[in-house]
DNA sequence: CCTACCGATCGGTAGG
DNA sequence: CCTACCGATCGGTAGG
């Protein structure tokens, strides 16, 4: 993508490409609270001091828009949770730094809405299409990157020989979705709290 | 309500409650779906076979209408959730069919979209405004009933005598909610017998 | 409860 | 990337 982007020489493409960042920068705290089908083209143009057209020129429609958006959100995704656990080598350790990289990433609103993925799958996730097809692929990711990471813990004897990793990473997942919308019900970090307690025992009296 | 119902003689009232009843049942059904943003009046109108003017007329507003919406819910939530757990007199007895109650209403798609509060409160929760308190409130009241169902075992020395009640109720939420949002993500029943897996071990083991 | 209508905003196209 | 425009739909009002 960066090979690409820099190998147009008279700057077009360049300008372009830099034009879709700031843009998607917008678009993915939008989306965070207003939801994918709440991103309207015309609102994201306002907010980014663009035409309306020149949105629809730089994504072609609503859909691929909201794509892209999912995208951008996962690369957000990934430097915040996913990049820290994989600078811990241990089997646990890295279990442990994956879980609390992800409540710092929701605790510390990176986006508006709290975890992208929680805010947009909750909104699409009991309707068709391709967009719900995307973000139904990110979460079974998510969810596979966590039972390996437990995997790996478990290979090295460090949680208890009959842990089930399916069953261990839906109650770990489930618990950090569980603060994430507590938190920003009711406006308080007591559920992250919570959520560490719980954690902490799961990984512990095993 | 009933008894004003009835009071008139003429009928029109109770032609508009027996309307506004016809109204609400797809209301609730198309919000769990579409949420209550997306929930618009002219498709209420079509789905229900009425004018759009006539569900104005009904509502008032928009915001009437979202409020009514959740009101409608919140009933049905009663009967299917907290009806047969008030029925049943034990106190961990209770808790048990409270959370099997919660999970048969989810897997049984009372509402298409499944829970009707996880699709409205994951839509609402990073948004000010009347509706979202509306629903804050809602999920206040449920995380308080799990959290006096829990108090009211742990009375009888049904619990662990140190079970944290909020700790226990955060967690048991969780895992419902998080059995709801994969579910629907993924299209299988399987995270409904996780999270009975983890809540049996949750109220066993202590 | 209906029809008829209002201004605003939606996603998207044409042409440059 | 822009302006100018399209038909469709939005929430809501008027008048009955």
């Amino acid at each position: 993508m960066t090979i690409s982007a820099t190998a147009n020489s008279d700057g077009r493409r360049l300008r372009g490409d830099s034009s879709r960042r700031a843009v998607m920068a917008v678009a993915v705290d939008l989306a965070s609270v207003d939801g994918l089908d709440g991103l309207s083209i015309g609102a994201l143009a306002t907010r980014t001091g663009m035409s309306k057209g020149g949105v629809v020129a730089l994504f072609g429609s609503k859909e691929h828009l909201q794509l892209a958006t999912i995208d951008a959100a996962i690369e957000v995704f990934h430097e915040h949770v996913l990049v820290p656990a994989l600078s811990e080598k241990g089997g646990l350790a890295r279990l442990r730094v994956l879980t609390d990289s992800w409540l710092r990433y929701s605790q510390s609103r990176v986006f508006s809405g709290g975890c992208f993925f929680a805010a947009v799958s909750a909104e699409l996730g009991s309707r068709p299409g391709t967009v719900r097809d995307a973000i139904a692929t990110a979460m079974t990711d998510w969810q596979a990157f966590v039972r390996r990471t437990v995997e790996r813990a478990l290979e090295r004897g460090e949680l208890a020989a009959d842990t089930d990793p399916d069953q261990l990473s839906f109650e770990i997942t489930s618990l950090l979705d569980g603060a994430n919308d507590l938190s920003l019900l009711l406006g308080s970090d007591e559920p992250y709290a919570r959520a560490r307690t719980a954690i902490d025992r799961l990984l512990m009296a095993r």
